[in-house]
DNA sequence: TTTTGAGTTGTTCGA
DNA sequence: GTCGAACAACTCAAA
């Protein structure tokens, strides 16, 4: 009987998941993940945190039905030919992966087993279209996302859903590591308020798509700005380690869109902003280099600035611009953070402090439960405005402003700057300019309880400016 | 090849 | 307080 090797690495799923149903329908099934300490980009920490519980819930998924998953440290290639020689495995099968480095180790790995005699097959698992499917009339990649977004729209079609077969694992006894052998959670508890936010798995996944579509999607359009409301779907994390399948949700947004038809806006929406997934899938993969170069040529020359104690402070959340420090200290606590703010504290890091984007995108990636690299260099580039269809230099976000637009009654600065809470919402987004009766009613000493803001919006924005108007020449 | 229209997410200023 | 204009050209995509 034909046996295959499903090797798992971002698509942590059982059900619709392309190489393991295509897999089974071969014959014996051997799941493995490969935990390999030697990768080029190491895994953020607080990604390791979801690794590891969404590993325990596909482990669990598995053994429910008596197969068991191998985890095994190690260079890919090196474990793969172990287990091939353990099992007599005649096919390697998974789905893709679309960061450089993985591409070109996916590559040799697929020539190398194919050598062997062995039927190598990848799949994908984890985009609505492969970026090589959505080109422009001269064959070339979109640079924009309105037309990509709209060529690709024409081109995605799920058919019903396969079929899996049972799922039959391999009779014999394998080695396998125990996930707390990698450990992968921190020693100290800085994630202890992970557990209340979040269920890495597949299961936790359905749970979040479920509670979007019944209290959030109704609102999402209108809604998904403002960081206090529950409007977003919170499937990022879920998204990067594929515990929930994309044609899934695509076939159950539709379903639902011809059943309420007053939903199609908002569902329309959403699926733009799975564009935008699938843009930056699109992006790193036609334009690897922009992993560590600026998309646009132009930025190789901007005057990027250097100050430590900024950056640390943009880090810790004590800029002194209560909304930016919000956005900081939520991503701290919960491992992410509104998309909204995302932007806002971007643009701050970028144009107000003139720190390279590169600092930001290496924060995001240490502190992200759903960093992603593709997601998080077009995000980086966009704010900084030299990536692909970027944001205008002079688009330079008042974190003031930002926050009483989007947060107008304060409710999201005050969960997260709670030494504020006292001030009313007229002050709450610029401490700095309260009377000092109303600071001293709300109990706050501006510079002992929160900071002083660390740079002048006004100075700031003529800085970057004229920052910008440098490389333009 | 040339032309034309369009382009995620804002802010500030002055009437 | 509200509203429209200026900010600045440039690049991309498609006809």
């Amino acid at each position: 009987m034909p046996k295959t090797i499903v090797w798992f690495r971002q698509d942590l799923r059982l059900q619709d998941n392309p190489a393991l149903i295509k897999a089974a329908a071969r014959g014996q099934i051997i799941p493995i993940y490969i935990w390999d300490p030697s990768q080029t980009r190491k895994i953020g920490a607080a990604s390791k945190w979801w690794l590891h519980h969404s590993l325990q819930a596909l482990s669990k998924s598995f053994s429910d039905i008596n197969i068991s998953l191998i985890l095994r440290s190690g260079h890919p290639e090196q474990v793969l030919t172990d287990l091939v020689q353990e099992t007599g495995a005649d096919g390697l099968f998974w789905n893709r992966c679309y960061e450089p480095d993985l591409i070109a180790r996916d590559q040799k790995i697929k020539s190398h087993f194919k050598d062997q005699g062995l039927q190598v097959e990848s799949f994908n698992g984890s985009l609505c279209i492969e970026p090589w499917e959505v080109l422009n009339g001269q064959g070339l990649p979109y640079k924009v996302y309105s037309p990509f977004w709209r060529a690709a729209l024409q081109k995605i079609h799920f058919p019903n859903q396969d079929k899996t077969s049972e799922l039959i694992g391999h009779d014999g006894k394998l080695e396998s590591d125990q996930l707390e052998d990698w450990q992968f959670l921190p020693k100290i508890n800085w994630d202890k308020d992970f557990y209340e936010h979040w269920q890495p798995g597949e299961e936790g996944a359905w749970q979040k798509f479920e509670a979007f579509l019944e209290n959030g999607l109704s609102q999402y359009k209108a809604g998904r700005d403002f960081p206090d409301l529950k409007a977003t779907s919170f499937l990022s994390p879920h998204l990067h380690f594929g515990e929930i399948s994309l044609p899934m949700i695509w076939r159950r947004l539709d379903m639902l869109s011809d059943i309420k038809p007053e939903l199609q806006t908002n569902i329309a929406k959403f699926k733009s902003e799975l564009g935008w997934r699938e843009f930056n899938h699109h992006l790193i993969y036609h334009f690897p280099e922009t992993v560590d170069q600026p998309f646009r040529g132009a930025f190789e020359a901007f005057p990027w600035g250097e100050d430590d104690s900024h950056l640390t402070a943009w880090q810790q959340g004590m800029t002194g611009y209560p909304f930016v420090d919000a956005g900081m200290r939520e991503l701290w606590h919960t491992g992410t953070m509104h998309n909204r703010v995302r932007m806002v504290v971007a643009s701050f890091l970028t144009k107000h402090l003139l720190i390279h984007w590169k600092e930001g995108e290496k924060w995001f990636w240490d502190t992200l439960l759903d960093a992603d690299l593709a997601n998080n260099i077009a995000g980086w580039q966009w704010a900084a405005g030299s990536g692909a269809d970027a944001a205008p230099y002079f688009r330079i976000f008042n974190p003031t402003a930002q926050g009483q637009k989007f947060d107008p009654d304060g409710a999201y600065i005050r969960r997260w700057v709670p030494e504020l809470k006292n001030l009313p919402t007229k002050y709450l987004y610029e401490p700095s300019v309260a009377p000092k009766s109303i600071l001293e009613e709300a109990g706050i000493k501006m510079g002992t309880d929160y900071p002083m803001p660390i740079v002048d919006h006004k100075m700031a924005r003529e800085r970057a400016l004229s920052a910008y108007q440098q490389i333009k020449k």
